[in-house]
DNA sequence: TGTTGACATGTGATAATATAACTTTTAGGT
DNA sequence: ACCTAAAAGTTATATTATCACATGTCAACA
C-alpha cells in the first residue's frame, strides 16, 4: 500500500491525479454548501481508483473492508449523492457506477462501454443530447435526464475479440 | 371480456392494431424460420396491449394468470427472445419492455419515458446513433448496441406536474 | 412409424440489485 | 453544553435476473 515517488518530475506532495479529484470535488461541493464526508470521500476514491465501473455491491464490500458500515444503503446513499451532484455517473446498461471524468462542468456525457473489459469511457454528448431534447420536444415531451449508452468494444479488445453474440 | 364490434366502419374479422403487429411478428419471424410459440406470442400480445412498458414479474403475472409458467424464466426468456429478434425494447433506466413501433425496419431508436405517466414514447434515432457510433470510432471504439434514452414529461403530464427532483 | 435431436418450456433454487423504515451518531449553530 | 438537522448505521424486505436441470414438443428422416 505504501505510494511509490512520483517518477523524475521531482519529488512534492504526492499530488495523484486521484487526489487531485478528490479536491477539486470537495471545492466543488463546499461550493454549493455541501459536505464530501468520509464515506463519499471514500466512495469517489473508490470509484477514481478503479479504470471500469462498478456495482453497488462492490463498492460496498470496499468501503466495509475500510471499516464503514456493510449494509446496501451505506453505498447506494452515497453513490446517490454523488451522482445527484455530478462527481459520479450511473452506468444503467451494466447497473454500476464510474468516477465523472469532467466533473463540475455541468456536462452531459455517453458513455462507451467495452463488453470484454468492462471499461468506461466517458464522451461529450452536448451536441448529442441537444439532438435528442429537440427530437423529444418536437413530440411535446420535455426531457429532463439522459441515458446515452453503448456497449462494444474498446481499441484493447478489438482484436481477436469474440463477435458479439457469437460463442466459444 | 367480448370483444366489442369495431365501430362504423362495416364490421370485419374484427383486425384489432394488435392482432395486425401479431400477423406481422409471426411474418417476420417465420420469414428467418423462428416460431411464434405461444409463451411468446402472448408475452408481445401484452405488451401490445399496454400503453406504458411492463416489467418482467408483470408481464410474468400475466402470463401465469393465462396458464403459462409462473417462474420468472418463464418472462425472461419471451422477452428476451423479442428483444432480440427486434420485436420488444428493453428500457434500462426502468428496468421495463415496450412493444416494439416500427418492427421489421431494423431501425434504432431512442425512447422517451415519462416519469409521471410511465407511457413510453419511441423515436427514430438514426441519426442520433450514427453520431455517437462514429464519436466513438473517433475514439477507437467499436459500438455494438445502444441505449438511448431520455425521462421526463410527456405532453399530457406537463401541465400542472411536480418540478423534477422536488417534492411535494 | 418410431427414433432422434434441437429447440422450447416448466420448475426450484438462488443470485444480484435496490429500497423502506427506523435508530444512532455526528457536526455545527446557538 | 444543548439543540437540531443531516448523515450514517442497521434490520428487513422488495425487486430484478439467472442458473441448472427435468420435461415436453415437433419436425426430419431412417
Amino acid at each position: 500500500m505504501t505510494e511509490s515517488a512520483p517518477h523524475s518530475t521531482g519529488a512534492r506532495k504526492l499530488p495523484t491525479p486521484v487526489a487531485a479529484a478528490i479536491d477539486r470535488a470537495e471545492s466543488l461541493l463546499q461550493g454549493q454548501g455541501l459536505r464530501l464526508t468520509p464515506v463519499r470521500r471514500r466512495t469517489l476514491e473508490i470509484l477514481l481508483e478503479t479504470p471500469g465501473a462498478l456495482g453497488a455491491y462492490d463498492v460496498l464490500a470496499r468501503l466495509a473492508a475500510d471499516g464503514f458500515g456493510s449494509q446496501p444503503p451505506v453505498a447506494y446513499r452515497a453513490l446517490d449523492f454523488l451522482v445527484e451532484h455530478g462527481l459520479v455517473h450511473r452506468l444503467r446498461r451494466i447497473n454500476a457506477f464510474t468516477a465523472c471524468s469532467h466533473p463540475g462542468e455541468h456536462h452531459h456525457a455517453a458513455f462507451l462501454i467495452c463488453r470484454n473489459c468492462k471499461r468506461v469511457e466517458e464522451v461529450h454528448a452536448e451536441h448529442l443530447r441537444a439532438t435528442l431534447v429537440s427530437d423529444a420536444r418536437r413530440a411535446g415531451f420535455e426531457v429532463e435526464r439522459t441515458s446515452l449508452e453503448a456497449s462494444g468494444l474498446c481499441p484493447d479488445c478489438r482484436e481477436g475479440a469474440i463477435p458479439d453474440g457469437a460463442a466459444t
